[in-house]
DNA sequence: ATCATTATAGTGTATATGCACATATTCTCG
DNA sequence: CGAGAATATGTGCATATACACTATAATGAT
């Protein structure tokens, strides 16, 4: 019994649960949000991250999205079979080549308001500064980890 | 072409983006560091769970945990399999109550370490005073997009 | 006592995530 | 040019996550 207090204290401030935790609950506020778009937050995601770039190879975009290649490779087959994003050859072709369709383009446009909509009323209730420091203490969390992680 | 210098601020602005990134990277980091224990970051954070509250409900639990029901049903199974905690009926006979076993108070003592590890690492890195900061902050995101999802 | 309501849990399905491994292509150097 | 290194991708496996639905057990109201 006298340890419980300790390991409590081990479990609420642990970074990775309330990294994850935040995760969870931010993507299903989202989520609910976009949903009339057909449109997940995690796809949005994807979606914004191919109009970026323009068409690109997977590995390309996991890096800018600072996830996993392989992960990426299975998420966008559901935006494929979708019709929302097109995955082509490349000249290298070792290379798929990743583009937004017509449909990927109008799906964009339908979901980024409601995105907006999520977004700005996080922000409004948590608080204008306090949630700008924190996206970017959230940026330097996944930098730093993704850094020293690699040291090792 | 005009649009995409503004779709990129979305895109990395994202709240949704940054949470989960950031989660990634930094579960990535704990596992690593936990891996010879055998123990994840995510099942350290349940086996604690489950050390703090004695034996619980499934949806005790999930709810401490700020984790789908579901998820944690099959979260458990695995660590059921490993012979890390004991699932059995309540007095009440809808109710599993989940316990711990001696290998799963092994495995969290193994595992704690390392935890401790993983963690100073990072806030070394990061910094005292600003990882404190982070953690309320992320804590009462996922405080408030569970509060703000459920009001709509 | 009976039946409607509520509480507790599990399953089917689908997405998200990453590691280890396998495959295909390009590049580099002798 | 050809063999081995480097690069780009995909697959098998396992875990993590949650919604919709179903089944079962307790509770409560009449």
């Amino acid at each position: 019994m006298s340890q419980k207090p300790t390991q409590v204290r081990v479990a609420w401030h642990c970074t990775c649960f309330n990294a994850r935790r935040a995760a969870r609950a931010v993507t299903e506020f989202y989520d609910d949000i976009m949903a009339p778009s057909g449109v997940k937050a995690t796809q949005f995601t994807m979606l914004g991250a191919v109009a970026l770039m323009g068409p690109a190879s997977v590995t390309h975009l996991a890096e800018h999205l600072a996830l996993d290649r392989t992960t990426l490779t299975r998420n966008l087959k559901a935006l494929a079979s979708e019709g929302l994003v097109e995955i082509s050859e490349g000249d290298d072709r070792r290379e798929r080549v990743v583009a937004l369709s017509d449909a990927g383009h109008t799906a964009l446009d339908r979901a980024t308001p409601l995105w907006h909509q999520a977004q700005d009323r996080l922000i409004a209730r948590f608080g204008e500064e306090r949630w700008r420091r924190m996206i970017e203490d959230m940026g330097d969390l996944g930098a730093l980890a993704e850094e020293i992680g690699a040291d090792a």
